[in-house]
RNA sequence: GCGGACGUGGCGGAAUGGUAGACGCAGGGGACUUAAAAUCCCUUGAGCUUAGCUCGUGCGGGUUCGAGUCCCGCCGUCCGUACCA
């Protein structure tokens, strides 16, 4: 055995003998429980970031465990292939957006394989395979002929110069993020999926996903925003019609002293006067950036229209329009409860309209004058009819029954959920498989004629769709009638290929997008793992793209990952001088910097660098950190120990020189130790033997709730005390269990080391060890003695020692009498097991 | 503004209401060595009148025999969100 582990030749020969044993694939056909591990597969940019590397660490780790505890593991991975910066890279560096994409995923694919990752790599694909998006445009029609499916037009952001659509984010300050050029809005027939439809259940489905962050179910059912309240109606007073409005306050509606509508509101649009149009222009100026929406003020322009209150003949509201009113929430027009309501309260006190009190904390309070703000609390209803006396909900639900019955309004519930616009006008996506023909309209591609796949040979010159001035591409016979038609030039959104990718990697055939019954075993996934970036738009897209499925009768699932986990961010501190020109910071890469004590020097100068903040690891500020150069230069073990160790999971990491070096050294400890291994030692070592077990126990459940920052300092404890430990049989069996509940970390050590003491078969197809329950508990405690909460000694004692003769133990101790100090003990607490406590 | 999370040594962090600081990093001292690296041993919350004692988990209260942990009120940091009627 050599004196040192060599990971620069262990871990390519042991990841070597994994793929050539297919040691990883997941059999279809076992008997075993299973168990799906996914980690959310990447987008294939160029090169793997460090957050690969401890997002799929974890999933390893929990894949290998699942493996050695008796389970059949799914545990896959693919890229997200389709999407923007293919087309970028493709105008810039002149390639074609496919080549690019499949350059980057072989070299991300051979970094992942250096790192030794349990992967099931027989059933990777790409989403820009025809394979896989030919299968989703299958499933894309199908939805289409459930109805869930559908064309409207709609506003996007359109950049003149690039021609073509930006989304929300790629507009900045109201321009293009890449031209410059003003965005204008356009309106453009587009293809929206019904999520809306299924708004309900994905509110209440959050309520099984116990075992998902408390985080990010929060912020799903905040996106959904379901609120119930009552939509009625205004009728005019002197104009012909009325307005419908939205309130969730209708206990309040006596209170209401003027209606509000949006600039955009059709009876906004509708007045004649210049001043008007001058308003709702103004409004329309407003800017939408958070701070400009937290220091605007109300605005509002009296319309001259007055409605009648429906509960008070004789009553008129003036009608404003209002610039906080928006026009695609509700019905774009509210009434206005300024007592109730601190937006209307403002608007009130500025345009000095009445503000009447209508929820008081009792009857007798009904007249107590308002202070700076609206009370929107709960109550009871005063100054309201027939309500008053009755509490809020209990108003809420009369006056909704009124309205009903009288027919000028009903109980509605509203969503902040849109249905979800798929269309882009892009190249690098999946083509959306319609066909356009003059006489019969839209018309489906026969699934038969599937997979609609993108012409290669495309021009990225110009700006705009390459699809849709490909000279031949877009033109085809209309499947209906035969006559000349056009393809839509339109692709899919990528969050489209990343809501059903973790059913294909359970089931690929040829001819479907998959089996059915190959769902049903393996689905839903038992741990996904990925970044907190996802809480909304890819998480909520996938449930729904799940129920959706379930819908439709393809499959049998509605929630397709039972438990989430979001693990933090890799963070490095950050080095820089100042630019004494312009005052701007400098960044200096951690390579370029020494590291000492407290202290940093530029390598090139010597001087003196300044230690910024921890931070998320970004090109811009120069603090990253290549995953392959680590992995070369401390092995893939060490990496994935040190992405393991100190912080927990969800929270995170900074990586530090130090701290890698410190888990480098670790592996050499373990290479150490198991040198010392003698198979033929013989006699026993209790305590240790107590220790080994307890370890083992404890580092699966910690494993089990991903506390891999508990489990290796159990691993650490477990080491020192094999270490300490002379020769024995006792301590053979600890080296083996220690190597054991190391291999899903450690692997490659863990596997050269299985090998070194003896074993024939791989530690990667070894079982989790058993343990012996009659170990786990100690025989010996260590009771702490206090006199009045304060430590004053502690008893080593035979567990389950009477109570009674654990206070006459505590009396007899020198130390516990110094601190009596004469005084009488008028109450003695203990706690068997653990603690004397005795208050003088 | 609203919602959420968090706040413990020099740092990352442990701790079913029961011995605060496990484990790692960094620091200090020593051994081995011609020397270095590697390794091993000891030590490391603060203070004091140092066989011991006092203080100590953001701040102020409270509950309890006992609070990092539970309750009330603040402060700070981070994340999300935004005029959603």
């Amino acid at each position: 055995m050599s004196e040192r582990f060599d990971p620069s030749l262990a871990d390519g020969r042991w990841q070597r003998v994994w793929d050539e044993r297919q040691c990883f694939r997941a059999d279809d056909a076992s008997a075993k429980p299973r168990s799906y591990v996914l980690e959310m597969f990447p987008y294939p940019s160029g090169r793997i970031h460090i957050g690969h590397v401890r997002n799929y660490t974890m999933g390893d780790v929990l894949a290998r465990f699942r493996r050695m505890q008796g389970y059949e593991v799914l545990h896959p991975m693919g890229w997200d292939a389709f999407g923007m910066p293919a087309e970028n890279a493709a105008m810039e560096k002149n390639v074609h957006p496919g080549g690019w994409t499949r350059a980057n995923i072989a070299t991300m694919k051979a970094q992942l394989k250096r790192l030794g990752f349990a992967l099931d790599w027989s059933r990777e694909f790409a989403t820009c395979d025809p394979e896989y998006y030919g299968q989703e445009q299958a499933l894309f029609l199908d939805l289409y002929a459930a109805g869930l499916v559908y064309r409207k037009e709609s506003a996007v952001n359109w950049d003149p110069v690039d021609q073509t659509v930006l989304a929300n984010e790629q507009v900045i300050d109201g321009r293009g993020w890449r031209s410059g050029a003003l965005v204008e809005k356009r309106k453009l027939s587009q293809w929206f999926l019904k999520i809306t439809d299924f708004a309900e259940e994905l509110l209440e489905g959050l309520q099984s996903l116990d075992t998902w962050p408390e985080k990010v179910r929060l912020m799903q059912e905040n996106w959904i925003g379901k609120s119930q309240g009552m939509q009625f109606r205004f009728a005019g007073s002197n104009f012909d019609g009325g307005i419908e409005v939205y309130t969730t306050r209708p206990d309040t509606i006596f209170g209401a002293s003027f209606v509000a509508v949006a600039a955009e509101h059709p009876l906004a649009q509708g007045l004649a006067s210049n001043a008007a149009h001058a308003f709702i222009e103004e409004c329309r100026r407003g800017g939408t950036t958070a701070a400009e929406l937290e220091t605007a003020e109300k605005l509002g322009f009296d319309t001259g229209l007055k409605v009648a209150h429906p509960l008070l003949p004789g009553t008129e509201l003036p009608v404003y329009i209002a610039n906080f009113v928006l026009m695609d929430y509700g019905t774009g027009a509210i009434m206005a409860v300024p007592g109730h309501d601190q937006r209307d309260f403002d608007f009130a006190r500025k345009y000095h309209l009445p503000i009447i009190r209508v929820v008081a904390a009792s009857t007798e309070d009904a007249d107590r004058p308002f202070g700076d703000e609206a009370e929107a609390g709960d109550g009871v209803l005063v100054h309201s009819d027939f309500i008053t006396g009755m509490r809020v909900a209990e108003a809420k639900a009369a006056v909704i029954a009124r309205a009903e019955a009288e027919d000028w309004g009903q109980g509605q519930t509203v969503w902040r959920l849109r249905d979800w616009g798929v269309s882009r006008q892009r190249y690098w996506g999946t083509p959306i498989p319609f066909i356009h023909c003059a006489a019969c309209g839209v018309v489906p591609v026969p699934k038969a004629q599937l997979p609609v796949t993108l012409p290669e040979d495309v021009d990225f010159s110009s700006p705009g769709n390459p699809l849709l001035r490909h000279p031949t591409w877009k033109h085809v016979s209309c499947p209906d009638c035969g006559g000349p038609a056009t393809r839509e030039t339109d692709t899919l959104d990528t969050f489209v290929d990343s809501s059903w990718y973790f059913l294909r990697f359970a089931s690929q055939p040829a001819d479907k997008p998959f089996d059915p019954a190959e769902i049903a075993r393996w689905l839903p996934v038992a741990q996904y793992i990925g970044g907190i970036e996802h809480a909304i738009l890819h998480l909520l897209y996938a449930r729904f793209w799940t129920r959706a499925l379930k819908r439709i009768g393809k499959i049998d699932i509605a929630e397709p990952f039972a438990s989430l986990f979001t693990q933090g961010m890799v963070t490095h501190e950050t080095y820089a001088r100042t630019d004494p020109s312009n005052g701007q910071p400098i960044y200096f890469s951690p390579a370029e910097v020494a590291r000492s004590g407290d202290g940093a020097t530029l390598i090139a100068d010597g001087e003196a660098v300044e230690i910024g903040r921890v931070i998320k690891m970004s090109k811009s500020k120069k603090n990253v950190v290549d995953p392959d150069e680590i992995v070369a230069k401390y092995g893939a073990d060490a990496v994935r120990w040190f992405m393991l160790s100190d912080s927990p999971p969800e929270r995170d990491l900074p990586w530090s020189e130090a701290g890698i070096e410190g888990c480098a050294r670790f592996v050499q400890r373990l290479w150490r130790l198991c040198g010392q291994y003698d198979a033929a030692a013989q006699g026993e070592n209790p305590a240790l033997d107590r220790k080994r077990d307890q370890t083992v126990a404890a580092i699966a459940a910690d494993i089990e709730a991903l506390s891999f920052n508990k489990a290796v300092a159990r691993i650490y404890e477990l080491t020192a005390a094999v270490e300490k430990a002379p020769a024995s049989a006792s301590r053979s069996a600890a080296i083996r269990a220690l190597l054991l509940v190391t291999a899903p970390m450690m692997p490659h050590l863990a596997e050269e080391l299985w090998a070194q003491i003896g074993n024939s078969g791989l530690i990667a197809e070894a079982a989790w060890p058993a343990v012996d329950p009659a170990l786990l508990v100690e025989d010996e405690v260590t009771v702490a003695v206090q006199v009045k909460g304060k430590l004053r000694d502690t008893l080593t004692v035979a567990k389950g020692t009477p109570s009674a003769t654990l206070e006459a133990l505590a009396l007899a101790s020198d130390k516990v009498q110094r601190a009596l100090d004469g005084a009488a003990v008028k109450k003695v607490i203990v706690v068997p097991d653990r603690l004397v406590n005795l208050v003088a």
